[in-house]
DNA sequence: GTCCAGGTTTTTA
DNA sequence: TAAAAACATGGA
């Protein structure tokens, strides 16, 4: 397969804010992925994706085996709309990433910015994760921050999201969110596992879901995607998508948020 | 100094 | 029930 910037574009999917682990420099991108010890590290360009395709981890991680084009023909030859937002970032594709690395991060996304969120992540990474053999720090496990004093999280930045953080590793530990499920369950009761978790609400929840379980089918709110499809689809949710939803929602999103098309401010590097 | 950030919980009317 | 306030933090 020759993968074109049409089909994976790093810049589009690294910076549309589903993951927050990831950094340029000189147009060298720099991917961390996974828990403690089993992290991974990707150091890659746009004009030599090869290291992606020939590598069975990161093939997955970009989800090169889910068919894009056809998902985008489908939704840009039933709505103008999607099919501006296709055409504005093509290369935009949902990331397979580690279920629990993905929602503790959605936790800690919680009314706070993307560079934020990429500050408080590596700290946690540095401060608590067990480092691989190449010396580089994985996510740290939901058992090691369910142990964590709060006050050494908060020294991480979390602010009042201290307590979610520590409330979400216990769910895990506990088995009252369980993986397997969230991915294999009835989207309603997926949704209700997460939320029943005090910091988790219906948006973190769907971010987790989408982002972390590959759910396809989840639609995550956020005030931009109010404010799009308020505007441009006639107040309708993401059900009219149907199965793919998320997808859509990932192409608006990013859309909406850097094109200016609804008074936005452009996405800084 | 004020406002905001891929929200959620708690309080108030 | 529904709307408003509170919640930490740092950059614009």
């Amino acid at each position: 397969m020759i993968l074109t910037e049409n089909m994976l574009s790093l810049e589009q999917t690294l910076l549309s804010g589903q993951c927050f682990r990831v950094g340029c420099r000189d147009g060298l991108w720099t991917v961390r992925s996974g828990a403690d010890e089993n992290v991974r590290e990707l150091n890659i360009s746009q004009n030599d994706l090869r290291p992606i395709e020939e590598d069975p981890y990161w093939s997955n991680f970009f989800d090169l085996q889910t068919d894009y084009e056809a998902m985008k023909k489908y939704f840009s030859e039933n709505w103008e709309v999607m099919r501006k937002a296709c055409l504005y970032a093509p290369g935009i594709r949902i990331l397979r990433q580690n279920s629990w690395e993905a929602l503790a991060c959605f936790v800690v996304s919680q009314n706070n910015n993307i560079k934020r969120i990429m500050g408080i992540v590596e700290r946690l990474c540095l401060r608590f994760g067990k480092k691989n053999s190449d010396g580089v720090s994985g996510f740290p496990s939901a058992q090691t921050l369910a142990d964590a004093p709060l006050d050494k999280l908060r020294d991480c930045g979390l602010g009042f999201r201290d307590a979610y953080i520590r409330n979400t590793a216990t769910a895990v530990l506990d088995g009252n969110i369980d993986f397997d499920c969230l991915k294999s369950e009835d989207i309603e009761k997926a949704r209700k596992m997460l939320t029943a978790v005090k910091g988790i609400g219906p948006k973190v929840a769907d971010c987790a879901l989408l982002f972390g379980c590959h759910r396809l089918d989840c639609f995550p709110m956020d005030v931009w995607m109010k404010r799009v499809m308020a505007c441009y689809f006639d107040g309708c949710d993401g059900t009219i998508f149907g199965k793919n939803a998320g997808v859509a929602q990932q192409y608006l999103f990013h859309w909406g948020r850097t094109s200016g098309i609804l008074g936005g401010e452009k996405e800084e590097k």
